[in-house]
DNA sequence: AATTCATATTTCACCAGTGAAATAAATTCT
DNA sequence: AGAATTTATTTCACTGGTGAAATATGAATT
């Protein structure tokens, strides 16, 4: 796989080069979409892969970790559809999964019998117990040589992204 | 679709009782890589949308955008792969695509006869050229209220946490 | 009680991408 | 000249996810 830094090289001067082609074309913006883009996409690549050897794909871990880091350790499918971004197909299958792995279980809800309740187990908090502190050094070495005022500033700028991003959406619905 | 927003604050949370669960828990690194992951999917989505409207696939979209911003139009499958992080299996497909439309044109190098080169056709610059614009007041939305500093850090931050990135993945290679 | 609405599952056809293996052709090495 | 290497294509089985439609069931409305 190429190096993000030749990626990022090429990328450069390619919107170096289209901005003379296209007069009003807002490259500094450009240049950031594609950077979260790229390094989003990397970043997540490199921890799939530890998520990979423990059998588990991105969106049953994602649902896995959701689980557990609830209150109650439940949520209905629904919700979980929400906050991973799956459709409800998708969903049942990762749930079918993860109880075939002891991981969660599943059973009506008792105050609304139409909602499936996914709960994790005493095995799936085990389980995620001893999966994720192996990712820590990784995650900590991403940030390496990240000052407490670099972490800030990235997290406050994601987050305004992410609230522009909302507007965005917002106006395309209506 | 969820708005990003409860994402967040649904993460924040999870992730505020997993540090009473999990002591040595790198709380802020975690959350920056999940806020990176986010965003930067949900950023693609969006202009994945604009894209699809031209019949195009994210792949298709960036092998021909990638092509068009080269000096002279042109490079080879095994290049574009690089950059565009597919397989070749992939990027056969998708030049079959895009000479089917007449975007590029696809032939044996001069140079090195065993070399495919793929070069963006007039038609399909005149595509791109017209693809990008309607592009740009979205780009330009999602950056709203960022002040010229705030672009530049936002760079830079991504620029240093890609160079982590590479460290990591070299790590892992030896 | 009947209708409408909400939640979830299942099935199905589909899209996009992966990874391995076999093939082909051209180049480079020795 | 012969062998090894590089580049690309093709085929194939697979993974992961999408979107629509049909079904079922429970809850809410009237």
């Amino acid at each position: 796989m190429a190096r993000l830094d030749n990626c990022i090289a090429m990328m450069d001067e390619g919107i170096g080069r289209m901005r003379e082609v296209i007069p009003h074309l807002p490259a500094e913006q450009v240049t950031l979409c594609r950077l979260m883009v790229m390094v989003g996409a990397r970043l997540d690549d490199g921890l799939g892969e530890q998520i990979r050897q423990h059998q588990l794909n991105h969106s049953e871990f994602l649902t896995l970790v959701m689980l557990h880091s609830r209150p109650d350790g439940s949520s209905t499918p629904g919700e979980l559809c929400e906050f991973t971004s799956q459709g409800s197909t998708n969903m049942t299958r990762i749930g079918n999964a993860l109880v075939k792995r002891g991981l969660i279980s599943r059973g009506a809800s008792v105050e609304d019998r139409r909602c499936v309740l996914m709960r994790i187990t005493a095995a799936g908090r085990r389980f995620v117990q001893k999966l994720l502190p192996p990712m820590f050094p990784r995650v900590e070495a991403m940030f390496a040589g990240f000052s407490a005022t670099d972490r800030r500033q990235l997290s406050r700028l994601l987050r305004k992204l992410a609230r522009n991003l909302d507007q965005l959406d917002a106006d395309d619905a209506s």
